[in-house]
DNA sequence: GCGTATCCCATTGACGCCCATATGGTCCCA
DNA sequence: TGGGACCATATGGGCGTCAATGGGATACGC
């Protein structure tokens, strides 16, 4: 726990100090992105809790909706407002747009993607269209990725986080 | 010929009409559009419930007659209100009347169309036009493509929609 | 008149909305 | 500096509403 919450501190990037002051003006000092991970567990009605500084940053962007869809290259969850939504689809117009490219891309961000919305207190449902796509069963982790975040199976992420790591190692030696 | 037609659906479709307008229209409809999809049963009387978040577009748009007709790519049905039909038939007028491609358009348009509505609760009736063309048997998938829905054969979804992501894994590599 | 489609009502199971609790952290003060 | 009050977050659960579904009854067409 308190490793989680050390992490989330250093989400909104201020140390304790600048900690005063009211939410508002806290709020504002928050850099207006999704960074860090934080693990937390799925209640009995399939209920998760999204991490307090990710609510911050949505809150901040006036995101209501968020937009979710399977992402193209991991086994997670990419979450983000319309804005993202948007960007995708700035993406097929600005494509070929007599491709079959642009069909198979309005087929995977508007068939595969839904709008869903949190509940009063900040969760959200992990529906079996998050569970098959991730693996998730019982624990999300959330991964903040600057623009958007992501929902993982625990155990894949830190996997998935020790490739990385080792792929990025070995480009530092070649360099 | 299916290339071609599929050239024009998406000339009319999502990357011609959809960004056109001003930002209030376009935000009005980045609200209303169709988005996800969802897998429902098809009942004894051959009935299937139309998803509640379509339904709410239909409504806001006050779609009361269903044009549908078959996919010029997919093997699905696509569905969407008069307008979308209309659209077709701009961009028929729009091309030299005599010309094959305009042709044989009206003909999947016109020749291969039906208008259908919906029960007091929002059903349809699956019928043999609809059944034959997508291999539906007892359950649907409603899949949201932003200015209309189709209906899939549940398997031939997942496939379709795996294949293309498969094709996008690619193409973000090669980038 | 028989099969088919449409209308109306009942059921139920899921989801949204609400409030309660616990756990851990921060802050204040002695 | 250590203890305790206070607070925010995460979590659990009750309950009402609505969507999805099923089934009976009626109108329509071949």
């Amino acid at each position: 726990m308190l490793i989680r919450l050390a992490k989330l501190c250093l989400i909104s990037g201020v140390s304790g100090v600048f900690w005063s002051g009211s939410l508002r003006e806290r709020m504002f000092r928050v850099m207006s992105r999704f960074l860090s991970n934080a693990t937390n567990r799925i209640d009995a009605k399939g209920r998760v809790s999204v991490p307090s500084a990710f609510r911050s940053v949505l809150a901040q962007r006036n995101v209501q909706e968020l937009y979710c869809f399977q992402d193209f290259v991991f086994p997670a969850i990419s979450i983000g407002g319309p804005d993202l939504l948007e960007r995708f689809e700035r993406q097929i117009a600005a494509e070929d747009p007599f491709s079959p490219d642009a069909n198979e891309m309005s087929l995977l961000i508007h068939g595969g993607g839904v709008f869903m919305k949190l509940d009063a207190e900040g969760r959200l449902m992990v529906t079996d269209f998050i569970r098959g796509f991730t693996g998730i069963s019982d624990e999300v982790t959330f991964v903040g990725r600057a623009d958007h975040f992501q929902l993982w199976q625990p155990q894949a992420f830190v996997a998935a986080q020790a490739q990385a790591r080792g792929e990025r190692k070995l480009a530092g030696k070649r360099s």
